[in-house]
RNA sequence: GCUCCCAUCGUCUAGCGGUCCAGGACGUUGCCCUCUCACGGCAAAAACCGGGGUUCGAGUCCCCGUGGGAGCGCCA
């Protein structure tokens, strides 16, 4: 019994099932790219399956270029997807594989298919294949090739250019058994005779990527379900072949906020935009891998969980929407319950973003502890920190008007005195002495920590006052406040010129 | 237009015929905590697309409708 049959008479179990007496060798799956855009999210939830379904198998997990179209492929493209994929750490087993490699095979297929009248020369040319869709459009049927060409008797035109066709059966049905959407049926007189071969001699996609699932080996096709269609073509090519198809599990799309189909007009962004924006690795798989699979309730994954729980029957049929909110809230809790250490590396990254030295300043772990809960991302950590790595440009100016006047003056400079003695140079030590000279000078605590938050930070928001002044370090906590007291309002007046 | 797919709170989802006056999470709102911003805690509002069946019983099965998505390239 098939997976799918498991699934629609609702017996899909719940752990896989070891049948005893047909040993299924691990699985190889693959993601397949074409690098003629960047890697957008949708494309790395489905690289994250693949990779999730051959891991949790023991198999083998396969990355392939799909460059075939020459015209629009780039080098580039092509580096943002190994970059993306090892930034995610989506480590690949074999690969990659470009197919602009491979043509000599796809030739050697062609010729075979075309030896064997499985596919034919057509001469049509693009302006009778444009007017025949345009009249069938017109007519509002499907538009597609007419055969011409597939049982012509009399020789070819003069010198003209010819493409192949795929000779797909007239008749019959094809059966897609698909882990995610069941048994899916298709007649073939709905299709028509592909083109597997251009004019130029190039293969197209939907013959190279039959002919290399089966020379690599895939046992898996994990692909959006924007194959789906394409699918019963592919396995009609595989007959063709010989071969047995691969199983296929087509995963749902993932859709703007607009509930259109992501595109570069809606947030279809590279994935290393959101390495750049500050999220974390393992925020943004574990965001992902909940777009369209569950666990119960459990909305948090380790990596290992992922792997040890993942199963591709158990994916949803219906596309879902990007929730930047979620992923937000995911990321911060990732900097919330990593180890310090290893955001405190993302976060060096960010800092020399933004033209800091991460070494001039305080221990990044101390950074990262102090600033985990008030930051969603790396990149607003590092932001919020940039005080501790170099002066403030200047200072807030409404900060500055409520919390730098002549009435804060005799606080600062108590404060300055303070911890001009302070030892040691504890969080607890500077958070008993200002709490001292607010209780000296009969105020709350927020009357005095405010004016020195903005004194030494040029702002209104930090970390707890006793953290702040505790990370930036005596020197330079007591520089700041003498700045602060030389460029307050009233300095002109009262003078520091004494 | 044709073919295929899909349909539970705004969003991601749980639910695999009775335990659902539908559960969790994000977001939202209110309260608490509080030196700022946050974090955290508590609470609240918020959904089974519509109509027919099947059944003692339907969010759960079937059909139709509606809505959404995808494909229909010498793109992948």
């Amino acid at each position: 019994m098939s997976a799918a049959q498991n699934r629609r008479s609702g017996q899909t179990p719940r752990e896989p099932r070891r049948d005893p007496m047909s040993f299924s060798p691990p699985p190889r799956t693959r993601f397949a790219p074409s690098p003629t855009g960047y890697l957008h999210i949708g494309g790395v939830r489905t690289a994250l399956f693949s990779w999730l379904h051959a891991r949790r198998h023991g198999g083998v997990f396969v990355l392939r270029i799909e460059d075939t179209d020459r015209e629009r492929s780039t080098e580039a493209s092509v580096n943002v997807i190994l970059e993306g994929m090892r930034w995610l750490d989506l480590g690949w087993d074999e690969g990659p594989y470009f197919q602009t490699r491979r043509f000599d095979r796809y030739r050697e297929i062609l010729e075979r298919l075309l030896e064997e009248g499985k596919a034919y020369r057509c001469y049509c040319s693009r302006e009778r294949l444009e007017t025949l869709r345009a009249g069938q459009m017109a007519r509002k049927e499907k538009p597609r090739y007419d055969g011409l060409c597939r049982d012509r008797r009399d020789p070819p035109p003069e010198g003209a250019a010819h493409v192949v066709r795929f000779r797909n059966p007239a008749d019959g049905v094809v059966m897609v058994d698909d882990l995610i959407r069941g048994r899916v049926a298709f007649q073939n007189r709905e299709l028509d005779d592909l083109i597997i071969a251009r004019a130029d001699g190039t293969p197209t996609y939907n013959f190279t990527v039959v002919v290399d699932d089966h020379d690599m080996g895939i046992t898996h096709v994990i692909r959006g379900d924007d194959h789906l269609n394409n699918t019963p073509r592919q396995i009609n090519i595989l007959r063709a072949l010989e071969a047995q198809p691969p199983v296929y599990a087509h995963v749902p799309m993932i859709l703007g906020p607009d509930g259109k189909r992501l595109s570069k007009r809606h947030g279809a962004v590279s994935v290393l935009q959101y390495r750049d924006e500050g999220y974390l690795p393992e925020a943004l798989l574990n965001y992902l891998v909940r777009l369209g699979w569950s666990h119960g309730d459990q909305e948090v994954f380790s990596r290992e969980e992922m792997i040890r729980l993942f199963d591709i029957r158990e994916v949803n049929k219906a596309a879902s929407i990007f929730n930047p909110d979620k992923l937000l809230w995911l990321n911060q809790h990732y900097l919330k319950t990593l180890e310090p250490a290893v955001v405190a590396r993302h976060l060096a990254w960010h800092l020399q973003r933004l033209d800091l030295d991460p070494a001039a300043g305080p221990p990044l772990e101390e950074v990262v502890l102090a600033q985990r809960e008030r930051a969603k991302t790396l990149q607003e950590m590092a932001r919020n920190s940039a005080f501790l790595f170099r002066e403030p440009e200047g200072y807030d100016e409404k900060a500055a008007d409520k919390h730098l006047g002549e009435a804060q003056r005799p606080i600062l400079t108590a404060l300055r005195a303070a911890l001009a003695e302070l030892d040691p140079w504890t969080p607890e030590a500077v958070h008993a002495t200002v709490g001292g000279v607010a209780e000296a000078a009969g105020l709350k605590l927020g009357k005095v920590a405010q004016p020195l938050r903005v004194a030494l930070t040029g702002g209104t928001v930090s970390p707890p006052i006793d953290v702040t002044v505790y990370l930036l370090g005596r020197d330079r906590t007591l520089a700041r406040i003498a700045r602060a007291l030389g460029a307050g309002p009233g300095a002109g007046r009262s003078g520091v010129t004494h």
